[in-house]
DNA sequence: TCAGGGTCTGACCGATCGGTCAGGCATGCT
DNA sequence: AGCATGCCTGACCGATCGGTCAGACCCTGA
């Protein structure tokens, strides 16, 4: 069972990948992964210097995207944010279907720790784009329904070919955020 | 401390609700909610069988009222059984926003559970329906979008009138549904 | 031949989890 | 007075968690 060559590591993240998407990350053990890969607890931590480690490398190249498509957004309002965030978003959810799967509904908890915190921010100024820099609870409304729905619909349809879901997605987005007639419901007090 | 009204019943159910919704159902622990009461974590489990039987109380009225609409989903299909489905689950959600706060994350792994399992079909027959029973990949992308969406937008909007919140889904739902040109691109297999 | 470093492991740790159990205490009925 | 019952508790249980550690094993280079 020894192997010659150190491709452990590689084959640890290959696991945790699988286990995570499957139950969690909670939801999965350093046993549940050291299992999979046929190796000891202790080898895992060998690797990798603690459980969180393991799912921060394996999300990296995600964050990296979203903070790209962040800076892109600064600077941007009205219509120009909102086109650019909506097909920004798409894009980043339909090419990280996997990691978003992987912390598929603790998205909640990691958020609160604080290697995570600007991803809260993020996913903030996000909403805020979608909307039209509005506060109108209706903008508010749509944009989180899209931030949250496309996410979820990503992480479930993780077979459907990309050149489906996307231009599904993106289809949607653009009717959900097609600019409704304001309808001014004089609301003058909160 | 002792409490000579057999209220600590109530007492516990409530607590029970902050804590899930604050830190989620696995989050929270019989001693968080003990605590947060002021009572020991035997009393807790002296008044509920365990930890699930909390949960299950909490959710009752949530599950018998999206039983009743999947009930009156059956036999209705296309435009109607789309349109009862959206005004239904908007209803839903926006009333029980609570509930779904409580379990907010954890829907995959409860559902799990033999005892959920029902639920699962019910949400499929859902999506279906809001599909318009079609099996087109944007028609089922586009309900699945709306469901998950839907979800969590009131679990995060736990603070906005109804009168607020209903008005701007069943908009939302309405452009998100309506019938999109067909657009026939054609694809012989799957 | 030996030293050293990279890889891996079993044994172990403290903490926390859901859950059990025998018994204490107050009340009310007989 | 005696007894049953409902409510509540501290002490305890086995399981599991993430993480530590001393040492075994193997390869390589001097």
């Amino acid at each position: 069972m020894r192997r010659a060559e150190p491709e452990t590591r590689g084959e640890i993240l290959a696991a945790a990948t699988r286990r995570f998407a499957a139950t969690g990350y909670r939801g999965t053990s350093l046993q549940d992964i050291a299992t999979e890969v046929g190796c000891s607890k202790a080898t895992v931590l060998y690797h990798f210097a603690n459980k969180e480690a393991l799912l921060t490398e394996l999300m990296a190249p995600a964050i990296t995207e979203l903070q790209a498509l962040d800076d892109a957004l600064t600077g941007l309002t009205g219509r120009a944010a909102q086109q650019t965030a909506a097909d920004g978003f798409v894009d980043l959810a339909v090419r990280f279907r996997r990691e978003i799967a992987l912390i598929r509904g603790e998205f909640p908890e990691l958020l609160r720790q604080p290697e995570f915190a600007h991803i809260q921010r993020i996913s903030e100024r996000l909403r805020d784009a979608l909307a039209g820099n509005t506060d109108r609870p209706a903008a508010q409304v749509a944009a989180l329904v899209l931030l949250a729905g496309i996410s979820e619909t990503c992480a479930e349809f993780v077979d459907m070919p990309d050149a489906e879901l996307r231009p599904a997605l993106l289809a949607l987005a653009r009717r959900a955020l097609e600019p409704v007639p304001e309808h001014p419901t004089q609301d003058k007090e909160t």
